[in-house]
DNA sequence: TGTATTAGTTACCATTTCGTTACCATTATT
DNA sequence: AATAATGGTAACGAAATGGTAACTAATACA
């Protein structure tokens, strides 16, 4: 998946920057572990099992970047961060949702 | 989403899954290619500029393993092949539609 | 004979993405 | 003094993805 929005082509494509936006292969997780809730970093961890501590970072800081989520930073020790859906990560549920009866139709479908 | 819960997180979440589906660099613009049109080969390569012969053949094998468009060969010298968006690939038009307007709005509010 | 045409394939390389392991800073608790 | 807790980084490597250039088969046509 491409993420970022070097090429024109894509640039153009406005599927294709949302795909880039909640693609790959955490986010929609990263997603759905945020969709209602509001949580910190080691919770998500705990939540998505397999997923390494780098990837996790990495994912939030460009869920972040994209505006899709929120980080709010606690100074205390131990340190305390918690991530939250933006108005515009809310915005994408109803077609997150969509997308996901359809995938759930089309799984059944292909068994 | 059904993936992160405890006992199947090994199952396939399915808006990662329908993400597989029509992500990656070029399948969106493949899809809008071919969206109400059937096309040759030769014709989507000229209406999507800058991509390889090699990458469309892969994506236009993906798309039709994964059920979202058909192949049509016809023995015929020089050869002609024809691709259609099958009915599955159909029943996802309302959906990218609403990806495209959100990430049009997207695109808009981030400038 | 030589060239154009179409829909690819093959070999090879570059870039992006994902994963593993070890490590850090700061404080409270034992 | 050692350890636990949290939210990360850094170094490195593997795997997936994307790109380039050369090549192919079969026939029509000049």
């Amino acid at each position: 998946m491409v993420t970022n929005t070097k090429n024109n082509h894509e640039m153009k494509c406005p599927v294709s920057a949302m795909i880039g936006l909640i693609g790959g292969k955490w986010k929609p997780i990263i997603l759905y572990c945020l969709r209602s809730e509001t949580r910190r970093f080691g919770e998500i961890a705990a939540r998505i099992p397999h997923i390494s501590r780098k990837v996790l970072t990495e994912q939030l800081k460009e869920l972040e970047r994209d505006g899709l989520i929120s980080r709010q930073q606690f100074n205390e020790i131990p340190p305390r961060v918690e991530y939250t859906m933006s108005e515009v990560g809310k915005s994408l549920s109803p077609i997150i949702q969509e997308m996901e009866k359809w995938g759930q139709q089309y799984i059944i479908d292909r068994q």
